[in-house]
RNA sequence: GCGCCUGUAGCUCAGGGGAUAGAGCAGCGGACUUCUAAUCCGUUAGCCGGGGGUUCGAAUCCUCCCAGGCGCACCA
């Protein structure tokens, strides 16, 4: 509601003794448009005034009685709430304006320009396949970098590869024990997590596999060439794989860091801790005492001499720091690493680093099934290639039942198809485990991203029959569109803006889908009960613009979550 | 044992101090010679997990309990 709120704020301060700025805030949308369409509830001012509330509003509404503004036309007292009829003349006109003025950038804002955010992001473990459970910190994390982006925030997405650490050794001591060089090189990424899994189930029952394994992590660390060589293979051949699923996606990395990329660094990294005298040894390995702080104690080194994740991360937090001067460096890793990055955070700022308030962990739920977890361990995971095919499959043979005569029908389904992946994982709020149930992922009706692609697909349907039609702005215009379905539109369009500065706040991309929901929904009801194509010029021009707002809203949007928007479909 | 997260309609979830708690799915009943019916309209459905407390006002904040999930030194 963007200049309406201002407005009003400004009028009231001086009545009612609050900032302007907090007026805007307290400012809300009525349960009912019949209402008005925003309250300032006055029950906050109810005890310094020594005044019931319902008698400041309708004080204040004595004062205001005969006057209007540029945005609002009149203010009604109704129980404990002032509140606010907009004029839907100049709203509508600044929202139209707005949006046809500032097209692709409508909702985008230069607030956090000069300052960096670093997100840490997808971060997959080479040598395991790119399973569902993966799919949240990609898309999450993809869809902050454009969020934050689009505020104007430099963004540097780093993909922090799970690629060292004792599951080498593990998968090293599985190839040398059970390979075959024949099948890795058919299907590697599968072969290694087999190998994987079979490691697993060995050990339960001979744990002597486990110090094994360890001493070729050890081992690699040292530099050692056999160990150094498989390594270096197993990394390429599933950085090959993933290649292939972030393409189909269309995620990019500015960086791909993973933890090996910090291995120098390791060691100024354990001096230091030892220098500013928090780390110290235990039973022959390196820990890091919390207990002051009500966390666990930390593991910088083992006793064999090898380094742990956190090691590696925190090389890696001041690495970041040192290299990219982050504003807000960002964790998109499920929540049950959340004590995980609470020692990391707390351990930065015992190293004095003032900046590690400026790290913040993004979690997200588990991805389960009904009967449970799922585990890369007991090779049970489902693999995400397959459901993004599935999508698109299934995305393409409602296509084929709905719209034969389609031409592009690959594009659409794989824009259908991966949008309802993406939307599913990004609809919810982020903290929510999530049951994996194929029903669901393959549903493309009601709230989903395929219901926000089809209102734009009609939008760019209308528009295409309108071609030639005169769409250059006229102020006027928006003065025809009267009806309680348009201006319902014209509302929802208008909050775009203050969608993308709430997500980002809360890193929660699940704003900006539920919003577009709405968008669509409000849209469908327009095109339900308003006729574009066959009403006269003049409101047939005022509707063609309105949609086109819309459009531009729903491109947008959606833009900022990575999901596409075909024209057709 | 300790800590963190979650609990809202039959199911999946919004809402995170303010007006009669909202959507989608499923169910039931309607709307395609008319801009794509992946849509729209109507309707059924709730001690907001439970008890106490703070407040003019609590689904929302505090506290205790219950249920589910996730963590807690040689994995990542």
């Amino acid at each position: 509601m963007f200049k309406a709120k201002e407005e009003i704020g400004a009028l009231l301060e001086p009545l009612v003794a609050l900032e302007a700025s907090r007026i805007s805030e307290l400012l809300e949308v009525p349960p009912d448009p019949e209402f008005g369409d925003l309250a300032f509830p006055c029950y906050v001012l109810a005890s310094r005034r020594q005044q019931a509330p319902a008698s400041i509003a309708a004080s204040l509404s004595q004062v205001l009685s005969g006057r209007r503004g540029v945005f609002w036309e009149k203010a009604v007292p109704k129980g404990p709430y002032l509140n606010f009829f907009i004029d839907p003349l100049s709203f509508g006109r600044e929202v139209l304006r707005q949006v046809l003025s500032r097209r692709a950038d409508y909702g985008r804002s230069s607030r956090g320009r000069g300052q960096t955010v670093v997100i840490d992001y997808s971060s997959p473990n080479i040598a395991k396949p790119f399973g569902i459970g993966h799919i949240r910190s990609t898309v999450i994390g993809h869809a902050l970098y454009l969020i934050f982006e689009a505020l104007g925030y430099r963004c540097i997405g780093i993909n922090h590869l799970g690629d060292w650490g004792t599951q080498f050794g593990k998968l090293i001591v599985s190839f040398k024990r059970w390979g075959d060089e024949e099948r890795l090189s058919e299907d590697p990424v599968n072969y290694l997590y087999q190998l994987y899994v079979k490691f697993h189930q060995r050990s339960e029952t001979d744990p002597a596999l486990e110090d094994e394994a360890r001493l070729w992590f050890k081992k690699l660390e040292e530099g050692e060439a056999e160990a150094v060589a498989a390594w270096s293979r197993f990394r390429r051949l599933s950085l090959e794989n993933y290649a292939g699923i972030y393409d189909l996606l269309g995620i990019k990395f500015d960086y791909f860091h993973g933890e090996s990329h910090y291995n120098d660094l390791l060691d100024d990294t354990i001096r230091l801790a030892l220098s500013k005298g928090i780390a110290r040894e235990s039973e022959g390995a390196l820990i890091v005492d919390l207990e002051k702080y009500g966390l666990p104690p930390v593991m910088l080194r083992k006793k064999d001499g090898a380094t742990l994740y956190i090691t590696r991360d925190l090389a890696a937090a001041i690495y970041r720091y040192e290299t990219f001067g982050f504003a807000k460096a960002l964790y998109v890793v499920g929540a049950e690493q959340k004590l995980h990055f609470q020692q990391l955070f707390k351990i930065l700022e015992l190293l004095g680093f003032e900046w590690a308030h400026s790290c913040v962990h993004v979690p997200f739920g588990l991805i389960r099934f009904k009967e449970g977890r799922m585990s890369t361990r007991d090779g049970n995971i489902i693999f995400l290639q397959e459901v993004l095919q599935r999508s698109i499959n299934l995305a393409r043979e409602i296509i084929e039942d709905k719209n034969p005569d389609l031409a592009d029908k690959s594009a659409a389904a794989l824009a259908v198809g991966l949008g309802a992946v993406r939307f599913g994982d990004l609809s919810n709020d982020r903290i929510k485990d999530v049951e994996f149930d194929w029903d669901k992922v393959l549903d493309f009706s009601g709230e989903t991203a395929a219901y926000i692609q089809y209102a734009h697909a009609r939008i760019c349907s209308i528009l295409r029959k309108a071609a030639g039609a005169d769409l250059a702005w006229e102020e006027g215009l928006a003065d025809l569109l009267q009806q309680e379905e348009e201006k319902a539109l014209i509302k929802a369009l208008a909050v775009l803006p203050e969608k993308v500065e709430a997500a980002a706040e809360g890193y929660r991309p699940s704003v900006i889908a539920r919003y577009l929901v709405e968008v669509a929904r409000e849209f469908n009801r327009f095109y339900h009960q308003c006729p574009v194509l066959s009403s006269d010029s003049a409101l047939q021009k005022a509707r063609l613009l309105l949609i086109d707002a819309a459009r531009q809203v729903l491109v947008n949007g959606l833009g900022l979550l990575g999901i596409a928007a075909p024209a057709e479909m």
